[in-house]
RNA sequence: GGCCUCAUAGUAUAAUGGUUAGUACAACGGGUUUUCAUCCCGUCAAUGUGGGUUCAAUUCCCGCUGAGGUCACCA
């Protein structure tokens, strides 16, 4: 069987965002499946839009989301240069072949004068197609500067798209497309005809706004003779409104700032993948490597999808609470480092992962530990309204209150073993003396001790502040109210 | 305008020529000795529309509508 061999093309134009960052991962996943080869390619081929620094960021994103590439930048492979601007005397060849064998031809129309023919195609409530308006004598001869125009042979084409299904289109839609640039450049439409086959890509993903430009490439697979690979049209994501495809108008993040947001690369590899892609169970959650075993393009859905980063949040929490689960607190550590507030820099390792491992099942993102453990590490300013503005608290007099503070702390100082069972205890203890609920007095104490919206289980939020401050705590509140 | 694609709850999706149209997120309600969350239970909610084919259609076919793509010396 043929090796089979994928690739992600992007043009270095900028970040990747969640909009365009699939047409990376289901060639990873096919490759994979397969034993076979990830190829990265850079398709710089517009100099006027190439922007510096892109590529970095490219092979930053595939890093982090663990699409590691076989081939490509950084890499090297047997089938390099990666980057298109360094093959031009490759498609230069290429196109050398064509001309002589009758079917390319050089176009010296200039622009205004295709600009002119496109307005009068408008006008005329018609496609805009070059042939029509092909000069009649051709000029078989490659020169600097000037553009060569594939010769087309326009007839009905059928093909089979893998997510699309059985394709076909009319002479109508072909077109003397521009293969080399004024600039000496290829166009995309060319250059990845050329790499592809060369490189032995066997499956071509790319967004279905190549769908509609298919009939030509078929047409210079013919012309060179090569096989047709695997075509896969990927829908659209859509942004959260409207019904366009999202991209970074619609203020789509990059990939990667949603690592520095505190998401696990796993949870965005699993969403990403799971958008527009079921195996046809209801499995929520998958693993990198069950998603390589479980994926298949015809299970792609033919429709767009709309991204939605409150549903990405929970599976990053699912990720999260799975890693602790699955992996232990350990790993789950080394994953927060960055994202605990300042104040923890000071404490130790072993702390740190006492409160991650009371707190992390009410973490969506890592970063929520900034806001949420802030209290573990330093006293926290009292503010007497929130005590008595609590819903539970309010009914209660201010010497009541003040009462019951005195007997928790009196109850607490009294436990030699400051432990989550102990604690327990002598709460339930506690409550059974002065007659009160919960809700009053396991509020009282939670506030006094932390004065945080929310916080975790009582007795273990104690345990893991220590007798001394949390005693300390108590009793400067009882002191201030 | 030509050509092309798509169409199940708010969102992502499952399913089969015959089901009470399943699941997840969200929303809402409830439970787990406080809170927030987790976890559990429940409620709400969908086959765009009109024709056909068929005993039977969400599923197959056609029209319509709606949405999107494309018609670059951008990718």
């Amino acid at each position: 069987m043929m090796k089979v061999v994928t690739r992600f093309a992007p043009s270095p134009t900028g970040y990747i965002h969640i909009g365009n960052v699939r047409s990376a991962i289901y060639p990873y996943l096919i490759a994979k499946q397969n034993s076979g080869k990830f190829i990265l390619r850079i398709e710089d081929t517009d100099r006027e839009r190439y922007v510096e620094g892109a590529t970095d960021l490219i092979e930053d994103t595939l890093k982090w989301l663990g699409l590691e590439w076989d081939e490509g930048p950084i890499v090297g492979g047997e089938n390099g240069p990666y980057f298109q601007s360094e093959r031009l005397s490759i498609y230069h060849e290429w196109v050398k072949k064509l001309i002589e064998s009758g079917r390319a031809y050089a176009d010296p129309t200039p622009p205004e004068k295709l600009d002119e023919y496109r307005k009068q195609c408008v006008t005329e409530k018609r496609a805009f197609l070059y042939r029509d308006f092909r000069p009649e004598k051709l000029d078989f001869e490659f020169r600097e500067g000037v553009p060569i125009r594939f010769l087309s042979d326009p007839k009905p084409r059928e093909w089979n798209d893998a997510v699309m299904g059985k394709m076909s289109a009319g002479p109508e839609v072909q077109d003397d497309i521009v293969l080399i640039k004024k600039d000496g450049y290829p166009t995309y439409n060319f250059a990845h005809i050329v790499d592809d086959a060369l490189m032995g890509v066997t499956h071509v993903m790319r967004g279905v706004e190549y769908l509609s430009s298919t009939p030509n490439y078929l047409a210079l697979y013919e012309a060179f003779g090569l096989d047709v690979p695997v075509l896969v049209s990927l829908p659209h994501i859509l942004a959260p409104t409207g019904n366009k495809k999202l991209g970074k108008r619609d203020g789509a993040k990059s990939v990667t700032e949603y690592r520095e947001d505190g998401v696990l690369a796993e949870a965005m590899l699993n969403y990403l993948a799971c958008l527009g892609w079921n195996d046809g169970t209801e499995q929520e959650i998958y693993t990198k490597d069950e998603l390589i075993s479980r994926f298949s393009l015809d299970k792609i859905q033919s429709s767009g999808a709309r991204y939605d980063e409150v549903k990405l949040l929970w599976m990053n929490g699912q990720w999260i609470r799975r890693i602790f689960n699955t992996q232990g607190d350990k790993a789950l550590y080394d994953r927060t480092i960055g994202f605990w507030p300042e104040v923890a820099e000071s404490y130790p390792e072993e702390y740190c992962l006492k409160v991650l491992s009371i707190i992390y099942d009410r973490l969506k993102t890592l970063s929520d530990l900034r806001e949420m453990t802030e209290y573990f590490f330093k006293d926290p300013e009292i503010d007497v309204d929130m005590i008595k503005n609590n819903k539970f608290l309010k009914k209660l007099s201010e010497a009541e209150i003040e009462d019951l503070y005195k007997k928790a702390i009196e109850k607490l100082s009294s436990i030699d073993n400051w432990d989550a069972d102990s604690l327990q205890v002598a709460l339930n203890e506690l409550l059974e003396e002065t007659g009160k609920k919960p809700a009053e007095l396991f509020s009282m104490i939670r506030i006094a001790i932390s004065f945080a919206p929310f916080s975790p289980a009582l007795n273990l939020t104690l345990e893991t502040l220590g007798k001394d401050i949390a005693l300390a705590r108590l009793n400067a509140v009882a002191r201030a109210i």
